[in-house]
RNA sequence: GGAGCCAUCGCCAAGCGGUAAGGCCGCAGCCUGCAAAGCUGCUAUCCCCGGUUCAAAUCCGGGUGGCUCCUCCA
């Protein structure tokens, strides 16, 4: 397996710190808000990659945090009149359900910050005793940029001095101008406070993810665990700070390899809550198939930027389609084994930094290949036990073309639609036995109006949702 | 102001120094009562200018254009 990573900016051959394992954590959503497309490609990325590394035998543990304390959340509480565990369940039973419906697998760890506390606090005092952070009169502890002599290797941000330069307001109690929070204190009682040691209050952005890691993974002397993700702008400051702090509490690195996906942009920007051009999951759900988004959202590598258009969703589903319809043809056959061939290529595609693309193009081949093939002698049991097995092996390794093919082609249509359908082609076939076409064009075209597109075929006329 | 990423057929998109994958659209054909579906065939020298090399879309330098990060962000 090869991944590209982010902090040597060149693709690695990937050796786990320990053989046949990896550990991954990658960045989950803050719950104040519906999860955007953004957060469901973050989530498909990783869910590739752990699919992939499954299927090449490794035994995968991966992690996905939420982070359920922060400035935002207690925002929408103070705003909402909600309690602060009523909006963030609200907000992580969504996530989990959107994901759900895209096809993402739950994660085999999902920390939150608030069941983190104790190991937040923990290593903050560590870095205090450590000399790392310092505690300003106000309460919040900060980290001391100055006293890591590595701080920057994640991001390559050289040490400019930048003071005139930087957008970011300076505290005055700060140290250095790049010290951040590891801990908030209490600015008045309103406030969700947890007491410590060093102050009431509540964690910094940054101490959550490194707290978590310690808590859950047990790696080695050199590092806490192979791969660490998250999506491009994490990179900095987040990661930095995430990785300068465990190295200094803990006295090895944090991850072995790091990766970025890149982001979902609409009309060529960003999408981010401030734009206002957020695109929410559930709504992308509302309009398109989750399969369909799933196989959408992931046709373009994970570390490009992806320009979401709904011209391309259609392109997708075409593709899709295309492979549910050789599923119908095969579809009572009981699988085989996939072929060798097809198989090997798939894993090697993907095993190169997950190049879906060409996953992609050669599942385009195998389709057009066996329609051939089935062209020639439609009868070919053994065939079709094939074709049956390389389509699980799809499903497996990529996450669609596991439904039933006949649903797939009719989701969103009620059984009373369905009868008439049913009827009219009843009609249409009589019509065409008939010689009668004036007829049966006639009710064609009906059908073709209502939104439902037919085919004669050698075992009967069927029909799709156009 | 600083840092970085990207630029391939009408559209989406692979390519990682050895002579341009795949999909959509389009055209022609097979099949069909006609369609649809399926199949076959056809369609790019890689933003511009230099350089390195026997060989460059791929490496280097300089432009131009787009995006991102430096502030919460997937």
């Amino acid at each position: 397996m090869f991944i590209y990573d982010s902090v040597q900016k060149t693709k690695l051959q990937l050796i786990p710190i320990k053989a046949g394992e990896v550990s991954i954590y990658v960045c989950g959503p803050t719950v104040y808000d519906d999860a955007h497309l953004g957060h469901a490609r973050s989530a498909l990325a990783f869910d590739l990659l752990s699919r992939t590394l499954k299927a090449l035998g490794y035994k995968v543990t991966m992690a996905k945090n939420f982070t359920d304390i922060d400035d935002k959340i207690i925002q929408k509480v103070k705003a909402a009149g909600q309690s602060m565990p009523e909006i963030t369940s609200l907000y992580i039973d969504r996530y989990l359900q959107e994901m759900a419906a895209l096809g993402v697998g739950r994660a085999d760890i999902e920390p939150k910050a608030t069941q983190s506390l104790k190991a937040i606090e923990t290593m903050i005092q560590t870095l205090i005793d450590k000399g790392f952070a310092y505690r300003v009169s106000s309460g919040d502890v900060y980290f001391d940029t100055s006293k890591d002599t590595r701080y920057g290797d994640i991001s390559h941000r050289v040490n400019e001095d930048e003071e005139s330069q930087s957008r970011v307001a300076h505290t005055d109690e700060k140290k250095n101008s790049k010290d951040f929070a590891l801990w908030k204190a209490c600015k008045n009682d309103e406030d969700i406070c947890f007491k410590t040691a060093f102050s009431s209050g509540r964690p910094g952005w940054h101490i959550e993810c490194s707290a978590m890691i310690e808590k859950h993974f047990h790696g080695t002397n050199e590092y806490s665990i192979d791969i660490h993700g998250g999506g491009a702008d994490l990179l900095f400051p987040h990661h930095e700070n995430e990785a300068a702090q465990s190295r200094c509490a803990t006295g090895h690195e944090l991850a072995k390899y790091w990766m970025h996906n890149g982001f979902v942009q609409i009309d060529g920007e960003k999408m981010s809550k401030s734009l206002g051009n957020s695109f929410f999951l559930k709504d992308a759900l509302q309009a398109y198939d989750g399969e369909v988004l799933r196989y959408y959202l992931n046709s373009v590598h994970y570390r490009n930027d992806f320009n979401f258009n709904e011209e391309d969703l259609l392109v997708a589903k075409k593709r899709l389609d295309k492979l549910y319809r050789l599923k119908k043809r095969v579809i009572p056959s009981q699988a085989s084994m996939p072929n060798t061939v097809f198989k090997t290529a798939l894993l090697e595609a993907m095993s190169d930094d997950l190049n879906v693309s060409i996953a992609l193009s050669l599942i385009d081949e195998m389709v057009t290949q066996n329609n051939e093939k089935l062209d020639v002698n439609s009868k070919d049991k053994e065939l079709k036990k094939e074709i049956v097995a390389n389509i699980e092996f799809i499903n497996s390794l990529l996450g669609f073309g596991g439904k039933e093919p006949f649903g797939y082609f009719q989701i969103g249509i009620n059984e009373i639609l369905k009868n008439k359908i049913e009827m009219l082609l009843a009609e249409r076939t009589e019509a065409k036995q008939a010689k009668n076409f004036a007829r049966s064009d006639a009710i064609r075209e009906e059908l073709i109006a209502m939104g439902i597109s037919i085919m004669d075929t050698p075992d009967g006329t069927v029909w799709e949702r156009a």
